[in-house]
RNA sequence: CGGGAAGUAGCGCAGGCCGGUAGCGCACCUGGUUUGGGACCAGGGGGUCGCAGGUUCGAAUCCUGUCUUCCCGACCA
């Protein structure tokens, strides 16, 4: 077979490419630093959204849709987002083709110039809020919860799939507010929201924190993340949850009137995940073999594999297979009977490994003479003979065991992951022998963050929240600290 | 955008220096034997050699340009 896959110890990268490639989840595409995401992928990508969709809807949160074009003029109102995001957009500048007089087929008519440029979105923000302006007179028309699900472009040098693609699907919420305190409640709400889907969907421990000034959204007051660690020690950033302040709202002008009758500009959030989780929930979990996702998201949760001898009772052995199909889809499991007779159990075995299916069960003539099946974890690769009777039972209890152990194997892994370090030389020895996150004091300049991520290539992924305060010495400058933050290397 | 590598059948590669009818393995099709961890035998189909120019009687091969991908840096979710 030509499936093979690259150790993790061999090559980390390239092991992540030929798991997201051979497992079918992306593919390269003819356009520059962006992905196909086929089927299997973007069916993972559903069941993230559809269960991300109904925790938004849960808290309140009702889904719209913004252009994908934003004028130019809008991105520059707020001067820090346009500062943050000018280096990475692509700019529509005509509105039409044709055929060059010169043979060479088609090309930009330049009499279709644009009279003002599109921005194609980076983030939604300006395009939102100048709509805001509009919707938002009143404190009776406030909080307004809203989420976008969407495509983005940041034109990035370098990408890779999923982590890190020219054009990504996300989703952006766009919260308007009464008060400070509201939508700073918000923002941590939806920060909880994210580690609650994370955790509990994607079986993805992540820390909570807030990042410092230099790693803060472009236009933020506040950015609060969650932060995973994958199997190479590098740190993902999951999510991000950003109390805006007034800061759009004084760039475009959204005022309301209080009770009484005051006019005060609007507070706002935004917040948003995308499918760079997917790249993160190949990265924590996966093996050498292949994926390994979730139950609770997994495309396919059980498949279920006939081994036969001729045509010898295969009639049987596929009516008792189509009959548990059956019976797994009727109490909601996700379930293929795969009877393609073109390939042998053993490719199949080895397919659906790769693929991450949690469950495998193989039935043979054996198993049906005994009553039973042979049922195989893929996080763990143990094999259990099972008696057919109450298998749909098992089979949901063992997808749930599955969930909770891939979270605590995660889980397990982070936390022996987190390390003090209280020099430089320290710091700099775990980063480079065991990696992970690592707890050191700093002396809260942007200066000091700045060298040391020259130095090290570590950067603050946040300060945590409820972080302890811890009297200390900064590891770079020993000046004074009042508490450790979380440096990793980080995707 | 800098430094390295690569692009030849669906996938993985050889051929290239030394130009002369495009090859191998896997996959695919047909038939048969098989099936409890990536089956075997026999026969068969499939490629304007990334794209565009150029040199030449003749280009996968030499030259120029260009696009894409991978790895390492700078930038970022």
């Amino acid at each position: 077979m030509s499936k093979e896959i690259t150790s993790r110890n061999e090559d980390y990268s390239q092991w992540y490419n030929d798991l997201v490639i051979k497992g079918g989840l992306a593919d390269h595409s003819g356009v520059k630093g962006c992905m196909v995401i086929k089927p299997y992928g973007f069916a993972l990508w559903e069941n993230m959204r559809d269960q991300l969709d109904r925790m938004f809807k849960d808290t309140g949160h009702v889904n719209a849709y913004f252009p994908l074009f934003i004028p130019k003029s809008f991105l520059s109102r707020e001067a820090a987002h346009v500062e943050g995001f000018a280096k990475e957009c692509a700019v529509v500048t005509h509105y039409r083709l044709k055929n060059d007089p010169n043979g060479g087929g088609v090309i930009v008519d330049p009499e279709a110039k644009l009279e003002e440029e599109l921005i194609v979105r980076p983030t939604s923000e300006t395009i939102i809020w100048n709509t805001y302006r509009d919707w938002i007179k009143s404190y009776r028309d406030l909080p307004l919860l809203i989420n976008q699900w969407a495509n983005v472009v940041r034109w990035e040098m370098r990408t890779r799939l999923f982590l890190r693609t020219a054009e990504f699907l996300w989703q952006e919420g766009h919260t308007a507010h009464a008060t400070a305190v509201e939508a700073i409640a918000e923002t941590k709400q939806m920060l909880d929201v994210y580690a609650t889907f994370a955790e509990e969907y994607m079986a993805l421990p992540v820390i909570k924190g807030v990042k410092t000034e230099s790693e803060r959204f472009a236009g933020a007051v506040d950015t609060y993340c969650i932060e995973a660690l994958m199997q190479d020690g590098k740190a993902l950033q999951a999510g991000t949850s950003h109390f805006l302040g007034q800061n759009f709202a004084k760039a475009f002008d959204v005022r309301f009137s209080d009770k009484n009758n005051q006019l005060d500009y609007v507070w706002a959030t935004s917040w948003g995940v995308s499918t760079r989780l997917i790249g993160g929930l190949v990265m924590a979990h996966s093996d050498d073999d292949g994926l390994i996702l979730p139950p609770r998201i997994a495309p396919l949760q059980v498949v279920i594999v006939p081994i036969y001898k001729g045509e010898e009772r295969k009639d049987a052995l596929d009516a008792k297979g189509r009959e548990l199909a059956a019976a797994f889809k009727a109490v909601g499991i996700s379930v293929k009977y795969d009877d393609n007779d073109n390939s042998r159990p053993g490719f199949k075995f080895a397919e659906y490994e790769l693929k991450g299916v949690p469950v495998r069960i193989a039935m043979g003539l054996r198993d049906l003479d005994n009553n039973t099946v042979e049922v195989a974890r893929r996080d763990t690769k143990e094999k259990t003979a099972v008696p057919m009777e109450g298998l749909t039972g098992y089979v949901r209890q063992l997808l749930e065991t599955i969930q909770q152990s891939m979270y605590d194997k995660a889980m397990a892994y982070r936390d022996a992951h987190i390390t003090r370090a209280d020099t430089m030389a320290e710091f700099e020895k775990l980063l480079d022998e065991k990696g992970g996150f690592v707890l050191a004091h700093w002396d809260g300049t942007p200066a000091t963050e700045e060298a040391i991520k020259e130095k090290t290539k570590a950067t603050i992924r946040c300060i945590p929240l409820n972080n302890p305060a811890e009297d200390g010495k900064c590891i770079l400058t020993g000046r004074p600290s009042k508490q450790r933050v979380l440096f990793a290397r980080a995707y």
